[in-house]
DNA sequence: AATCCGGGGAG
DNA sequence: CTCCCAGGATT
């Protein structure tokens, strides 16, 4: 050992690695060393919990067992795979990198830094999860757990969303890979946060490294890391046209390929300009949608969800068709669909609830662990 | 450097 | 309710 922080680094990566050896936790990405699923599961975990994305993982992969089959799928199904787990850009950048490992690196998932980040949805998290894990390559996999321990670890009272101090993490990090097994060290990391060194009330009594930990030292284990308050959020207002054709077929339109919930598909209508009349508002927006006239008639409930950055309520009527052909002028595309095509097509949670209002008994159906479909929620 | 981008779990 | 989650892209 040349200096005592020589000394840490052995002692943290030598404790983390037999912990993990013995305490880790079985999950599905971990019985395989398939890149391309080490690939599909790091970013199906970006902002999302671990017991979320399992089901996730285990549909995605049924339906697209390669990175070839996933290349030549539609988007449309792509998506429907990805339905309900949020953040959808990270959906059309999957597909965006497929055609582009198969395009140009042969279908092989790249195994250098400079090579993976060029492909869509790729930071510098994602590509030293994946570069680590499949490849075995010494790099730091800096996410929101590893930020939290080592700000405990080293006692760190600077903000974790400064920009600087993310920077210095990132750093540390680094500094702290170990050459042989650096995916296990990553992954001991991420499971330390997840089990023991969690965002409340860290189980020090557990912690494999409490005894190097300067937070636990000095008993600041529940005040770091010191976080900023999250802003309030507007709460804004949608309404949303139910408009049927003669045999009972519901008008549905394609939202716009880029922006909130980019390419999904929801009901004609939009946002409520403060202050505005609720029905006036909807009879514009579909005008401006679609380029049709309609009447709205009868009130037929409303549902509320919350955004990253805003609370919504949409609510929606029953609208009749008074001129004109529908044509996309602003959404990507539009159809007629019957309750059938409707549980085909991808729609984003909230939209699913709309459905729900209005089309009793046609409500989501979520997933199981296995990826199958259950009967209802 | 700020903002946008979902949905769900835990307390 | 609030906070957080195996973050990245865009402006």
């Amino acid at each position: 050992m040349k200096n005592d922080a020589d000394k840490i680094k052995y002692l943290l990566s030598r404790r983390l690695l037999a912990w993990y050896r013995r305490n880790q936790r079985s999950l599905p990405w971990r019985k395989t060393s398939d890149p391309y699923r080490i690939w599909i599961s790091e970013i199906m975990l970006q902002q999302t919990q671990v017991d979320t994305a399992i089901p996730y993982y285990h549909r995605f992969l049924k339906a697209f067992p390669t990175v070839f089959s996933l290349a030549r799928a539609p988007l449309q199904d792509v998506l429907k795979s990805w339905e309900n787990l949020g953040y959808y850009s990270r959906a059309r950048n999957i597909y965006a990198a497929a055609k582009v490992i198969v395009e140009k690196f042969d279908g092989r998932i790249p195994d250098h830094l400079e090579a993976i980040k060029t492909l869509p949805g790729i930071g510098q998290y994602t590509a030293g999860a994946i570069l680590s894990i499949a490849y075995g390559h010494a790099l730091p996999a800096v996410d929101g757990n590893v930020r939290r321990i080592l700000c405990r670890l080293f006692a760190i009272r600077n903000p974790l969303d400064d920009a600087q101090e993310q920077k210095r993490l990132q750093k540390l990090a680094a500094s702290l890979i170990p050459v042989k097994h650096p995916g296990d060290f990553n992954q001991a990391l991420m499971d330390l946060g997840a089990t023991i060194c969690k965002a409340k009330n860290p189980d020090c009594s557990r912690c494999p490294v409490a005894g190097h930990c300067q937070a636990r030292l000095h008993n600041l284990q529940n005040v770091l890391p010191i976080t900023v308050k999250t802003p309030a959020i507007p709460h804004r207002q949608a309404a949303a046209a139910v408009i049927r054709n003669s045999k009972g077929m519901l008008l549905v339109v394609q939202r716009p390929a880029s922006g909130l919930l980019a390419s999904l598909w929801k009901l004609p209508g939009g946002f409520i300009k403060s202050g505005e009349d609720m029905e006036n508002s909807l009879r514009h927006s579909v005008q401006e949608e679609l380029g049709i006239s309609v009447r709205t008639g009868k009130y037929l409930g409303s549902v509320n969800h919350t955004y990253t950055h805003f609370r919504l309520t949409l609510q929606t009527h029953e609208c009749r068709l008074l001129k004109g052909n529908p044509n996309p002028l602003g959404c990507q595309n539009w159809r007629w669909a019957s309750p059938t095509d409707l549980q085909n097509l991808p729609l984003s949670k909230i939209d699913r609830m709309i459905l729900a209002v209005i089309l009793p008994g046609a409500d989501s159906k979520k997933i199981d662990k296995k990826g199958k479909r259950l009967q209802r929620s």
